[in-house]
DNA sequence: GCAACCTTTGCAACCGATTGCAAGTTTCTT
DNA sequence: AAGAAACTTGCAATCGGTTGCAAAGGTTGC
């Protein structure tokens, strides 16, 4: 079936050490022996087995990649990022598909069966407990998109969810509406729950506006449609910050449908700017997340922990800025 | 670090191969020995290293998922059912994001350096020398969205892109549409040939009928919409058969930017029938592909490799049909 | 009570690599 | 030219498991 260190070894007249020290980085071996034992691995098709030398030297360069947002197309665009960010590093993204999961005990087992080297959960929705649960069984973690925390138990690197809800209030007030509202993301999400906060923090300095809010049972297009629609059976409010941009788009779909005019009738800011944001027949006015950046961050801090596993654990917190498009009025 | 089996035996007292053996299926163990190694085990929290046993099983239980359309929303969908479809039967998907490469061999020499019982190409665009490449190596291979061939040299799990290309033009006739164009996906993607050939066999038959094609340079958005408003420059067909679903709607956005109005002035019909394209805001009149079906399909043929390597290779090709919605005229 | 049979168990070799150690080679110094 | 220092190399143990084999233990039948 596959080749063998002791094959090559056998052919090229040397012993397996040899061969072995001939891949390792930083071995000692002789010009001499290398260019033979090259030879033979060339001529064999050998290359070495990593999951058999991850037995000695308790390295798999496997990383755990755990989300629970299939059906969000923001994450098509973290997925990408991610796979390329750890595959240019020489580290290889096992996913883990959570959807319904919320308990981290079966994620945890089935990666430490893999040894993996580190994990990595993305998800916005998902408690700080989760990405503890790996920290406490010895996996080092990073919980990207997590919550910020003033002092966090695991690595976290994302944004300050509360500071958006603020920005976002900053921003509708900054135009003039007088009755906001918050279509959130679900209830338990601890993204949604944050930027609530910091949205109802900023307006308790505003007595005089009317401000409601509410929660879509998904981060989706469906469940934001679906929410926008139940608010225009009643007296909706002047503009909404949406939980996120698939959201967002899902309650402006609801709005055309009512005959309404995003931008004019009702407004709508989202968060996170991703793609599908800048289309022309989308055109949202939404919070930029550095999504990038954030991923790249969280890759480069798994890095660091292969190199210092008990390393002290920090939060790495990316700052957002308005991306003005045509769902909001203009300012005064 | 990490409890080990020798542990396990120590504490429960009996030996490492009792231990072993209460933890592999089917093998012979007393009921007093397994409960014994079991509390042990229990109480180290331990839990059996894949990756060692895999040394001499020769299984690692590890799938390689190769793709390189990252850009495409509908692919958000296909990892969603490939990972859960593949952990559903306690199969892991390593990820290779393949982006700019169309050079097997890196991929191949990585999964083989990580043992993978099997590789899945997702990919529409790859030719078949791709996947073949897997095979030639030896590592079983399922080429999933991959060119339908009357004599496939690997496993082919998908759809007939030429027949799909006939279909839209006898839909786009039945309509009466007298001007036709294929805006189809890259020119070196094999689904965009093959739909682009079906589409052509079909209108050969009839001489009056102006047809002309062109291919944008990816299965994306903005490469749709830079296609189409090329085409608008010019004198546009009157009803397009596009590459695919993301590729239409951003065809779409063009339209409309020209103040056109889809389904009205200039038809469109596109192919996947991804979730967007039921949003009332698209309403694409598209063909759909069983995506859910191709890829449990696909796992299973996976399956049925790990049990039989050498199993003669098949092609199982799904039907498509159209789902009628608003970008094309009605048939009259 | 004894033979024949089946089940359970531990030993030891092995899967494909890495690595500390000591012996053997080279190279450098003086 | 001899001795010291630096480099190469193979041996053998090890990583965490699995498994063929033979011995030990338990059942059954008569």
């Amino acid at each position: 079936m596959s080749v063998t260190l002791k094959e090559v070894a056998a052919l090229a007249g040397v012993s397996r050490s040899a061969v072995s020290r001939t891949f390792t980085e930083g071995a000692s071996v002789s010009a001499k022996t290398r260019s033979k034992v090259e030879k033979a691995a060339q001529a064999l098709g050998y290359s070495p087995n990593a999951l058999a030398s991850s037995l000695t030297t308790g390295r798999t360069k496997l990383i755990g990649l755990i989300s629970n947002n299939f059906h969000n197309p923001i994450f098509l665009e973290v997925f990408d990022q991610f796979t390329r960010a750890l595959q240019e590093r020489g580290l290889r993204p096992l996913i883990v598909n959570l959807t319904d999961e919320t308990e981290p005990a079966n994620s945890v087992r089935m990666l430490r069966q893999y040894s993996v080297d580190a994990a990595i959960v993305a998800s916005s929705t998902l408690p700080p407990s989760f990405a503890k649960a790996f920290h406490d069984a010895g996996v080092p973690v990073v919980h990207t998109f997590g919550r910020s925390a003033t002092s966090p138990e695991v690595h976290v690197v994302g944004i300050d969810n509360v500071e958006c809800g603020r920005m976002a209030a900053r921003e509708l007030l900054a135009r003039g509406y007088q009755r906001l509202g918050y279509l959130g993301g679900p209830k338990d999400a601890t993204s949604a729950l944050d930027r609530h906060r910091g949205f109802m923090e900023e307006l308790s300095n505003h007595p005089d506006i009317d401000v409601t809010h509410c929660f879509a049972g998904a981060y989706s297009f469906e469940a934001g449609r679906a929410e926008m629609l139940r608010l225009l059976e009643g007296s909706p409010a002047e503009a909404y910050f949406c939980g996120d941009d698939i959201l967002s788009i899902g309650a402006l779909s609801a709005l055309t449908d009512h005959g309404l005019n995003p931008g004019k009738d009702i407004g709508i800011i989202g968060l996170n700017d991703m793609e599908m944001s800048r289309w022309e027949s989308v055109d949202l006015t939404t919070i930029h997340q550095p999504i990038k950046q954030i991923i790249t961050s969280s890759v480069d801090l798994v890095e660091e922990m292969l190199k210092e596993p008990q390393r002290y654990p920090e939060a790495r917190i990316f700052p957002c800025r308005v991306i003005e498009r045509g769902t909001l009025r203009p300012r005064p």
